[in-house]
DNA sequence: AGGCGCTTGTGAAGACGTGCACAAATCGCG
DNA sequence: CGCGATTTGTGCACGTCTTCACAAGCGCCT
């Protein structure tokens, strides 16, 4: 399969050439990470040891320093990772010193709102584009972009070098909109339709599915109930009620 | 090994007390073999073999035989799982045969988003209200339901017996609409807001961070690319780099 | 009834991820 | 200049998850 890519790569400098081999969980916590970075050197913070950095990023400090030494990153013992230094090491490793374009298909109720986030540009990214198949969408202007037709998608990806098509179409066109994205040379792909994609090898795909986390959240809400429901007598555990757990319920006001 | 539990009547009035313990793994795919179940209930199919349900719900199908093996769910051999009996299964341990309220608070950009999106109806659960903290949009009405305040949280978290929160508003508010969603005995969150949750012991958060998300595709497109190129290019892209990162001591660690 | 083909459920093995605990390295200070 | 305080990097043991492979079970057809 022709994967003609080739944005004005700029072929790393001598050093580093070649990239370490990941475990997957790592990757997973490296951008975590690097958003916990990024807020202590706006708060002035130099240096930070593991624990601080662990803590900051939600992780147990032994995890994050193994994670670290896995892209041979260097702290400092007897004083932490040098904040600045470990930003462009993640940064590197992720592959953000390119920013790289992104093509959001799907300009509705979710894509309007993806559209308008500026965590896209303040973490590494840029949208380049912004489809839709529907003609009455074609042409509005939605934060400085104009919203285009997905017919455009294989003049738009060279125009725009398009690295990344985010999916915010109805399931029922998910997969015909992946084929699309795939024909132009996009290799990897964030959908939120609810529905599994199947693309060539080569390809990733990455879904955020809000039904599916609030599912995962019944389950352990369901799991709680019948844990604090009578285990002996036998109580159906349908009928649990708000009242259950109410009585630990609590003042209305937190230390700040 | 036979502890079973009772065969799986309909109506599993006072059966079924406890809840298996369900590998996490396992849990965080229930929901996405559901949703297969249910596009194939609707296409007319009563029973559905562990390989056809597998490549539906886009794993293998030893994997997935393994799942339903944990939640004691009886299929057939020689035929398969029972469509229907396998939605209720799996409805029943994700906790979805009560239809949970989710309080959804920040209802600006992407709030707004998710407060029109009807997967939540669909898939078992009932927004139940919309929260704010800027007056500007208390009263505004969406999908038909009210924005309030969220000083009314507590009064609202009883009466319609909040379950679940979601939190879309910015990340430094968010630690704080957290705990007043556990203050009101909220025990499950869902937060898109890019931040790391301190919650009392007992309390699930769940994140979506879209930017993260993308981070991990930019690493694999970066990989990707780095294989397909040359190792010995020139050329300078680390421009914003300290000498110190590429130059110098970083060498050792190459897998030559 | 009996055999045959299909499919489930699961034991076992291996891959992967986690967390402890500690030696080695570094800094600051007297 | 050496010492103690601190923190990294990692070997190791353990737990979880995945995958293979196959016996056991089921229905259908003859
Ligand atoms: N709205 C949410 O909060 C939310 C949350 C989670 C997931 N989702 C999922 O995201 C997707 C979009 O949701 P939505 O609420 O924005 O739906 P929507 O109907 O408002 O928007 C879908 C858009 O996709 C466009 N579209 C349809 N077919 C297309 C095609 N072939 N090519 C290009 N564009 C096409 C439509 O014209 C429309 O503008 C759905 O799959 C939904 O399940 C939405
Ligand atoms: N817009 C997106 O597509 C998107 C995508 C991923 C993540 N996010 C994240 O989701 C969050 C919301 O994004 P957005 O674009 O909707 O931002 P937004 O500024 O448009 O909306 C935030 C809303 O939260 C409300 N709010 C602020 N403080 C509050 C408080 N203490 N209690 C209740 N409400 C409060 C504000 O009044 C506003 O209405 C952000 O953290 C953002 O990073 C957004």
């Amino acid at each position: 399969m022709s994967q003609h890519r080739h944005p004005g790569a700029p072929g790393r400098a001598g050093a580093v050439p070649a990239l370490p081999d990941l475990p997957e969980a790592t990757v997973a916590r490296l951008p975590e990470y690097l958003r916990a970075l990024h807020n202590l050197a706006e708060t002035g913070h130099e240096t930070v040891p593991s624990e601080g950095l662990a803590s900051a990023a939600g992780v147990n400090s032994a995890k994050l320093r193994k994670d670290l030494s896995h892209l041979g990153s260097y702290g400092t013992r007897g004083v932490g990772y040098d904040v600045a230094l470990l930003i462009d090491q993640i940064e590197y490793v992720l592959g953000l010193t390119q920013r790289r374009a992104v093509a959001l298909v799907g300009v509705g109720n979710l894509g309007h709102a993806l559209a308008g986030y500026d965590g896209f540009a303040s973490r590494g990214f840029r949208i380049a584009a912004l489809l839709d198949a529907d003609p009455a969408r074609v042409g509005e202007e939605i934060n400085g972009l104009v919203v285009r037709h997905i017919d455009e998608l294989p003049r738009i990806a060279v125009e725009e070098s398009i690295a990344i098509g985010v999916i915010a179409t109805p399931a029922q066109a998910a997969q015909r909109v992946a084929d699309q994205l795939v024909a132009v040379g996009v290799t990897s792909i964030l959908n939120f339709a609810p529905c599994v994609l199947s693309v060539p090898e080569g390809v990733d795909v990455r879904k955020v599915d809000l039904a599916i986390e609030l599912q995962i959240l019944s389950f352990h809400e369901h799991r709680k109930a019948s844990l604090t429901a009578l285990p002996a007598t036998g109580g159906s555990a349908l009928t649990a009620l708000p009242g259950g757990f109410g009585a630990t319920d609590t003042q209305e006001a937190i230390g700040t």
